[in-house]
DNA sequence: ACGTCCCTGACATTCCGCTGACAACCCTGT
DNA sequence: ACAGGGTTGTCAGCGGAATGTCAGGGACGT
């Protein structure tokens, strides 16, 4: 279940949209305009913009969302009216990460956005050696059988699994797991890590998955 | 610069492509069947795949390369003459990550395979040689295979690495790999080049990569 | 109210970075 | 060549920062 922003105008479209993805077990943020687009930004896995807005044509909200360092990775789908191929070249080297024109087929789109999320890592399975994540249902199994873990564990393990091999020092983890509004301690990354270890059955001097950089952060093992 | 697999069977077809992309700044490795393909995908930095092939549909490669862990998160753009909606949605829940009909405009292409590999991230490398360094890893790599180093001793080969054939003083070292912040003594530099040239199986008296100059400081080899 | 989960602070432990001492080396001047 | 001073290589040990670990409090939902 991944937020997807909906930044449309047109109401019917939208409700559309709303229904066909919500079936498709995602939660669905709505925006009728660029501006509102831009204040919920930070609560989306994923953006599906429209390419004509009151406001502003969703390109410049998109260029802006680039330069953002935030939303850099965040993926962006368009939707146009325009068929001129120019513009499906515009969208895309501004930066968009899809892009589809109306009239387009549903089905399509919800096909296009699970492709999307799969990429950024949101959803189907991650398979790690002996370690399995379920991200739809937040379900983790080592060997097999299920592990209990918690939410936070559970995503943090997930993010970890996501780029094997790469180190993120406490502080990316804090912003990237916890989110920007969290203020506490580096030390609750460790804390967390520990319990992973622990329900992991992994050592900590010899892990299996999760390592420790001393002075850089942890790592995924690959 | 990446390195792109085409794999199409059409050789009219892949010289066109190859010119386009080539002009685009990127290195064409070229494939004409499903296990031609196969062969070369280590190499590659993003696949362009066909749907028809001689030996196989391109989508059967495609699952095989999905299920390898090695390559699950390699960047695919299919190709396909069909226009049926079915096989598009297909190609997406299969795992490619985009998906271009033919007749297909090749700007259009070059522009999505810019959106892919920008999703992909910088990479973040350093080639010198026989050492291979993984800055967002913090690994380094000789002769291909993993070494074990410590935070600073990472620090001071990456950052000399990124300079090669330019000479620093200890005082400069200092400041730029510990710091300004830094108060010992100059001979600390030693130690951990020393600790390097360890690690890096390298005689002093004839280094492969960390030089002395007398008197003067310390560069990496060009 | 109870249990669960998240976070924090305190304490234990590990190991890295730094230093100082000494050895080896290089350059210079005689 | 040789001596001498200066520079660099090497070694081993210490101190402390970084991490592992534990227990408890507070917030939240049931």
């Amino acid at each position: 279940m991944s937020k997807l922003l909906l930044v449309e105008d047109e109401p019917a479209v939208r409700m559309g949209l709303r229904i066909s993805l919500a079936k498709a077990g995602h939660q669905v943020l709505e925006a009728a305009s660029a501006s509102e687009g831009w204040e919920r930004l930070p609560q989306a896995d994923l953006v599906i913009l429209d390419w004509m807005l009151p406001d502003e044509p969703g390109v410049r909200l998109l260029e802006r969302l680039r330069r953002d360092g935030r939303f850099e990775s965040l993926p962006v789908l368009m939707l146009t009216a325009r068929t001129g191929e120019g513009d499906r070249v515009e969208g895309l080297t501004k930066g968009a990460d899809d892009y589809l024109t109306k009239p387009f087929s549903t089905p399509e789109l919800v096909a296009r956005v699970q492709a999307l999320l799969r990429r950024v890592g949101k959803s189907g399975r991650l398979e790690r050696g002996a370690l399995s994540l379920d991200l739809e249902r937040h379900q983790a199994y080592l060997e097999g059988h299920a592990l209990d873990l918690t939410r936070r564990e559970f995503e943090l393990l997930a993010f970890l699994a996501r780029h094997p091999g790469r180190v993120y020092t406490r502080e990316e983890l804090l912003e990237r797991v916890w989110g920007q509004e969290f203020l506490g301690t580096a030390r609750t990354v460790d804390q967390h890590v520990a319990q992973l270890r622990d329900k992991l059955q992994e050592d900590p001097k010899s892990p299996r998955f999760l390592e420790t950089l001393r002075g850089v952060g942890y790592r995924f093992r690959e």
